[in-house]
DNA sequence: TGTACATCAGTGAACGCGCGTTCACTGATGTAC
DNA sequence: TGTACATCAGTGAACGCGCGTTCACTGATGTAC
């Protein structure tokens, strides 16, 4: 049978030649994808088993074990993806912004849909930050005090923060934070048919921001006494 | 055979005769506090099981139908609980406080002994505030705007809030709510062994609400405007 | 008050199922010579 | 470059176990007459 074409059917696009750690850290990484997509689907991080992880990602289930000891171990790598997300939120926060009709307003808007763009990550966050694993806990607090940190850190070169001590900026920011997260669960249990109703949610969120604002303001009077 | 002593053993406590709905709502309650034993030994609630529970309560498996649907029903008592303990709170903080020594700092160390003292449905609060079962989720966060609501009407005739709006007075309360929320979860996962970090916990949660409430003042000047 | 029957909270046994974990394996990738 | 061996990510099968749920039951409480 004779065989006009070459046996290597035209290497166009030159394969990278995935060495074996690389395919690892891929299956790996769709591991954690698999997880997350079945918290899309409403289920909650702590009730995820093994073999539903492993059967989602297309896998047997005791390959899980080539990866992760527990399903807490891959939740941790979960964090890590979580504390990217915050950044990649302040990194946004700091496009300047085009007028000032209520700066806070439009920050709130930006994060909102900052949220419903991560819905699952945020989803992951919120209920898990008080959630049943003790480590996951507290992994996630102390990502989100870096965060608070990162977020001090950018508002302090600010003229209205001016005078603030150290201290004092960042137990702000915490609060500012801890405000926001807190509207996270409620946005997404939000039905999607009642826009009024995520009017005056927004509204409300906005009002309480500028209520820690003035808090502020008042705050650094305080201490420049 | 000559008997002295009467049948019945002198009724010396008359024993209330227990009907059958009496005994019903005894059962339901132990399934309640077996469920609540359990989330004390650091279970969450999302994940205990039928078997688990009525285990604990020392009854068979299937005898949990005959009062629960399914543990979110169950669960659904144990809101009713949060309901009672935070109105609790509120009853608590009504009293007057016995100096002007920072009334905010007192506040702040009462509701932590209270979270300390309920333990339990303050974790239960915590975790499903934002965890797994949609239900449970809104019915808690039902409850919780009804604290809000409670606090407002106790905070309205009192001076500092003269001239505040409604909305406004419901607003800040929400706010302050939500920051004394946030801390339980954290007090409650303090290792025992850190004083210390208890105290710039305690710190912390003071000067965000003394934030709010210069904030509040501040609203409160630019609503008389 | 006494009797006959209905109700129903809790029992005991059984089922099928998905779980976590183990084991020996396969075969492609990587390494040493 | 070629060969022989080691590594190890992923497979396939099996295990024992606790789960939710069902069924027919028991026997005390409640009701009708």
């Amino acid at each position: 049978m004779p065989n006009a074409r070459p046996d290597t059917p035209a290497p166009a696009t030159p394969e990278p030649p995935l060495s074996r750690q690389d395919r690892k850290d891929l299956t790996r990484q769709s591991l954690v994808q698999a997880a997350l997509r079945l918290i899309g689907e409403g289920r909650s991080f702590t009730s995820l088993g093994i073999r539903e992880i492993a059967r989602e990602a297309g896998m047997v289930p005791n390959a899980f074990y080539r990866h992760f000891r527990s399903p807490d171990e891959l939740g941790l790598s979960l964090v890590d993806e979580v504390g990217a997300t915050l950044r990649g939120l302040l990194r946004q926060a700091r496009q300047p912004s085009s007028a000032q009709t209520s700066v806070v307003r439009q920050s709130v808007q930006v994060y909102l849909q900052y949220v419903r763009d991560n819905r699952v990550l945020f989803r992951f966050i919120s209920s898990e930050r008080a959630g049943g694993s003790r480590v996951l806990r507290l992994a996630i607090r102390h990502e989100v005090q870096r965060f608070v940190d990162d977020t001090a850190r950018d508002l302090a070169p600010l003229e209205a923060y001016q005078g603030l001590s150290q201290a004092s900026l960042h137990m702000v920011c915490g609060l500012m934070v801890n405000t926001l997260l807190a509207a996270a669960p409620e946005v997404l249990d939000l039905p999607a048919d009642e826009p009024q109703s995520e009017q005056a949610m927004v509204q409300d969120f906005v009002q309480q921001l500028q209520i820690i604002l003035l808090g502020a303001a008042s705050w650094r009077e305080a201490e420049r006494r």
